[in-house]
DNA sequence: CTGAAAGCGCTTACAG
DNA sequence: CTGAAAGCGCTTACAG
């Protein structure tokens, strides 16, 4: 490593002191502009690169702002964090981004090297297994701001910018309802997990609501998995007679679900019909296509980053919680009872 | 902010110095068990945590590298970049990650900012757009080293890890020559770009090693996205008469064909049959799947880690470059030639 | 085994 | 308008 070119160098070449250049360099009013100029040219030829681990130790303000997420290659997620990437740069803040691969111990290890690395807030979605709320405790009692998004936990009372998981998947099986299904089954996903729990609620209320009775066989917690949706399907097909359509709880379920299907020899809409709460981009290339309840990841992204960047200008913690609306996308599925 | 704990503070409580301290919480051996143990436990329970700028400042050691891409919402490079940051994490390495969004001024800007950030190095994915070489010259005239991977610059004669885009496409199109396909066409992307050409030249070369002959109507570049590919689609529908099947440049631009085909009114593989090169986790959903090309995306992302951590540890700079080789996934497509 | 001191490269009042 | 000085929180030789 040649040593990077520091402000004293600077100094020493433009016959000046320290202060001077770095007054000089940040457009300081301070500072004449003729010696303005000739400073920042000499800056320039001596291919000056500030080192901003210095600025960051020794000015108040950091805009930085640490993300933890359970994963990228992830539909959801790589969309929302390329979102929150873009909102960032938008207003000049910078994302440090940490990765716990569905690792609760490790989600702790990055929470505490961000807070090493003195970002301004923290924008968190949680691993699928996070029990344990004492690294975020940490957060706020450093009074740092937290906003959860997408994957929460609710006990710590947060801010958090969430789909409306309970209303989407209502209106989703309501659209198979109105259609004339009525024997509807849930590939669900985990009832301790807040968007399985509430995605099951909008399925057994939008049942409810129109009186049609609840048959628990037609039920199967699992996960949210491709796996999962495949292994849901084979143990609803072996309790026996089969409902006419399964909403799924996620898109990557209704792609397992799809699959035994395909395996079982069974054909849509005539023996089973899928709808899935969550979308992708591919569905409309696939025969059939799913009539799915779609995500705005992005929408949740900026509202996250712009949440958090709001609550860093007051000093008292402010608690909110925005709930994302989920659209309808209707395509071939969930329209056609097969009588 | 409560001003976070220091090691001043720890010294203050420990009646001690606060080299000791220092010293004491890195298990330096300079420093007896007791007093270690001591200040240790001091340290934990004014709730420590290390300020990593401060500690990234005075020590040589950063172990940070800097990683640059085009986007992250994308089936390659959200799978390349979760193998990158698990790969580092395993070896201890922090990744600071920033986002091009297919800009090239805004590629520039963030590794003048990583450079800022003294990050031991650079991994790279370029912009599409990426023409001018010299903010990667700027990093090498600084000694730092840099690996490419995916995308790269040829003319900069730096590290890189790519996949073999010649090979591939050669084989990918040899198994529908296999399988007596003779009127083949392809959905190209951009020759300036190195994997356009490279995939392009594969196909030619696949033709040209089967003395068949290449006809320039049937090949049409234009980009790699799912607009280009239905676009690419519509044009060669309009030259006259198609070839029998159609090799595209990249899983999103078959996507875009199948669309056109669809909107065409015309029936796979009747009227014509598409292959891919890339693949992805829904193909095996789609009717038809598509024999595809699979590009490793989680072991380039690992190897090129890898191949700059290696580079650290020379001075003087060497160039490697590895092909990780495609792996051909056949299925419904690219088997049944019509008449 | 422990501590005083210098230094990492910058910013920011404070004098002049 | 410019500069000397202190300080950000740590690490690292160097004395003792």
């Amino acid at each position: 490593m040649s040593k990077p070119v520091t402000l004293k160098q600077i100094a020493a070449a433009a016959n000046t002191s320290v202060s001077t250049v770095s007054m000089a360099l940040s457009d300081h009013p301070h500072i004449s502009p003729v010696t303005k100029v000739e400073i920042q040219k000499i800056a320039k030829k001596m291919g000056y690169t500030p080192n901003l681990i210095a600025r960051k130790l020794s000015s108040r303000k950091k805009r930085t702002i640490g993300l933890v997420v359970p994963k990228v290659a992830h539909p959801f997620l790589s969309e929302a964090i390329e979102a929150i990437y873009d909102e960032a740069h938008k207003q000049h803040y910078e994302i440090f981004m940490m990765v716990s691969g569905e690792d609760a111990a490790l989600e702790a290890h990055h929470i505490k090297t961000l807070l090493g690395l003195q970002v301004d807030g923290f924008l968190i979605s949680v691993t699928e297994k996070t029990a344990d709320a004492s690294p975020f405790e940490a957060i706020l009692s450093k009074t740092k701001k937290l906003v959860f998004f997408d994957r929460i936990i609710e006990s710590l009372g947060c801010s958090s910018v969430v789909c409306d998981d309970y209303q989407g998947c209502y209106n989703l099986v309501s659209f198979a309802l109105d259609n004339g299904y009525t024997k509807i089954g849930h590939i669900a996903g985990y009832s301790d997990i807040y968007i399985g729990r509430e995605r099951r609620h909008g399925f057994e209320r939008a049942l409810m609501d129109r009186n049609i009775p609840l048959n628990p066989a037609w039920v199967v917690e699992g996960g949210f998995d491709q796996s999962d949706g495949h292994a849901g399907m084979m143990k609803l097909y072996e309790r026996g007679p089969l409902p006419q359509l399964i909403c799924t709880v996620s898109f990557a379920a209704a792609l397992g679900t799809l699959n035994a299907i395909h395996e079982l020899g069974l054909s849509i809409p005539r023996d089973i019909d899928v709808i899935s709460f969550g979308d992708s981009p591919y569905n409309s290339l696939m025969r059939p296509s799913l009539t799915a309840a779609h995500l705005d990841a992005q929408g949740i992204g900026r509202k996250a980053f712009n949440l958090l960047i709001e609550q860093l200008s007051h000093a008292e913690p402010t608690i909110e919680k925005i709930i994302v609306p989920t659209r309808l996308i209707i395509h071939e599925t969930g329209r056609l009872p097969s009588g």
